[in-house]
DNA sequence: ACTGATCATGAAAACGCTATCATAAAATTA
DNA sequence: TAATTTTATGATAGCGTTTTCATGATCAGT
């Protein structure tokens, strides 16, 4: 590798002039400019960017860390977290964690390594953050999750009201005459435990306390947050609970999986069972019949994540903690039942 | 920031000693070890990754570099990459970059700005290859295409066969007994040119050299890479082409919005019209119905793509070109047509 | 107690670059 | 022509590490 010594030697000029043709500064004559340009095409050379680094203490892009590769919820918010940093002309990084990762304590390796100016954790579990993130010096959002009650000056958060919002979906399903209503879960080691935890209960407290019959170890089945896991679980449910009416997934990945569980089992969604899933993927709205959910504000979520840690990187900021609205989707997935009970 | 100096001068020893602490070297006492650690400690020191590598020319991980987020496919490639890499023990790095991006001019900025040990190249078109790679000094590997022609003796590539795949996808629907097939497809500039134009053209030349009655203005409609786009392109091309049987989706994501944009129009698959995708995302086999389409090995092709980057970035090898065996997946979304015509 | 080996530590050079300062040459002005 | 400004370039001091080499202290063996 040339470095930028040999281009002065080679261009018989110094490496201060180099350094100024490099870096394009008006004060070098044309003819200079040309000779030193010449021999750094004829020899290929890249200035080494630790050198630059180095000298300059400059920062690598905002690297996002995402846990959880192949969850499609989250891959929609990194789209939209990257078309929003694009609009403000910042580049973005992205780290896929392994799933078994300790999310922080793996960020901080990263932060080390590339020195980012800031960011972004997707999909990891608040659990994660209470050791290790007193480490972390750059200005971060966690985009799923609420991390007030860490009380960290340089962490905000945004989400969705995992809780509440699970206690609507049910609702929902009530309000169309359901009373043997299901929930397919997630395990919580393929899942963030809180945001699952979260709308598991905020779901089994909505039903216990509502006029749905619901027994958890009879009506509850916990798979992995995929396709397969709703498929297997759908069936797994039904089996055990055959006289259940109404499933509520606690994701859509699960969901449209349960879908499929369902119809290969024989069960016509909704005439036999109603589904309604949680987080208002893109293929939700593609499958037949179309699934109703509870549709997360994606684009909000992400514009909110990216405003805010664009601001507290360029000004003193306090960090934030934001709810950010949900809605529910009305789908083909649900079928009114006139109350026999 | 404090530097190795503020903790010298803090602990009362030497730079070098801190520089062994550390680096856990084994040539410093216990006794030193422990204050020097415990100011690290207090201080919150972190090495400064720059110098650090300046020093060791060490490198970053290997940067992949995806163009076109959003696209199912190439996030199931870069799921299985991922899991390769981990596997070898190393890290990976991921860059998406804007649809509009020019590839290679992209990637030489990022090896600029990061220094990989090597570079995989996730849906780029061959065309941006042609002028800018020369300056691409790493070991890199082009995921999906074929890069043979080029010559470059530091770029691999790895694709499924796509003109031949095309060919058999339609192939499949003669051999139901389909004359009268359409071709819903992807405009150049949201789907990589090259696979793109591969794939219309197999389809194209095995339906006009088959028995199929094929004419490409009336029975083809070119459409966005996405669900919404196949949505759509499938609703206009009926409405244009009324008589069509069959419909071969130049990608599964326009193959699963065209299932809906059928079903949503009236048309009942396969009964009315039969689909057949290609590539072989998950969502493909939890359609109702379930979705026919042209498997890609994409363990295969991470597997390969992986190993060949990591055998170059260790060892001096030659480049490889390897096209990677497809599949035939039968789904119900085709049916048999006994031959009126 | 005296030599030679071992150990813990410090001093300083180097990594490749940028940026400041100095300086010689050229261009401008009086 | 002398005095002044402008311009192009070179020399050099860091940036924060690692690593080599040198040095003084401790230790074992006679």
């Amino acid at each position: 590798m040339a470095t930028i010594k040999d281009i002065a030697k080679l261009s018989g000029f110094s490496i201060g002039t180099v350094s100024r043709v490099i870096n394009n500064r008006a004060d070098v004559s044309p003819a200079t400019r040309e000779i030193i340009e010449r021999v750094i095409r004829e020899q290929n050379f890249q200035p080494n960017t630790n050198a630059k680094r180095l000298k300059q203490t400059m920062f690598s892009p905002v690297t996002i860390i995402v846990k959880g590769i192949g969850n499609t919820f989250l891959e929609a918010v990194l789209e939209e977290i990257q078309i929003n940093m694009y609009l403000h002309g910042e580049s973005i990084n992205v780290t896929f964690l392994d799933e078994r990762a300790n999310c922080v304590a793996e960020a901080v390796k990263i932060i080390a390594a590339q020195n980012p100016k800031g960011l972004i954790f997707l999909g990891g579990s608040i659990n994660n953050f209470r050791k290790d993130f007193k480490a972390v010096q750059v200005p971060s959002v966690l985009a799923t999750g609420n991390a007030s009650m860490l009380g960290y000056d340089n962490l905000s958060s945004f989400t969705t009201d995992d809780y509440r919002a699970a206690a609507d979906a049910v609702e929902h399903l009530v309000q169309a005459g359901h009373r043997r209503i299901g929930i397919l879960g997630g395990y919580p080691e393929s899942w963030p435990e809180d945001i699952g935890a979260l709308r598991l209960s905020g779901a089994v407290n909505a039903l216990e306390s509502g006029h749905a019959d619901f027994v958890k170890d009879r009506d509850y089945e916990p798979c992995a947050f995929s396709l397969q896991g709703g498929y297997n679980a759908a069936r797994n449910l039904l089996r055990r609970t055959p006289d259940l009416t109404a499933l509520f997934a606690i994701g859509d990945l699960v969901a449209v999986g349960a879908l499929k569980g369902l119809q290969d089992n024989g069960y016509r969604v909704p005439q036999d069972i109603s589904v309604i899933g949680f987080d208002g993927i893109p293929f939700a709205s593609y499958t037949n019949p179309r699934l109703a959910t509870i549709k997360q504000d994606i684009s909000l979520l992400a514009k909110r994540t990216v405003e805010d840690l664009l601001l507290r990187m360029n000004y003193q900021r306090p960090v934030l903690h934001e709810t950010i609205p949900y809605y529910f989707v009305e789908g083909e997935s649900i079928a009114v039942r006139h109350s026999s009970v």
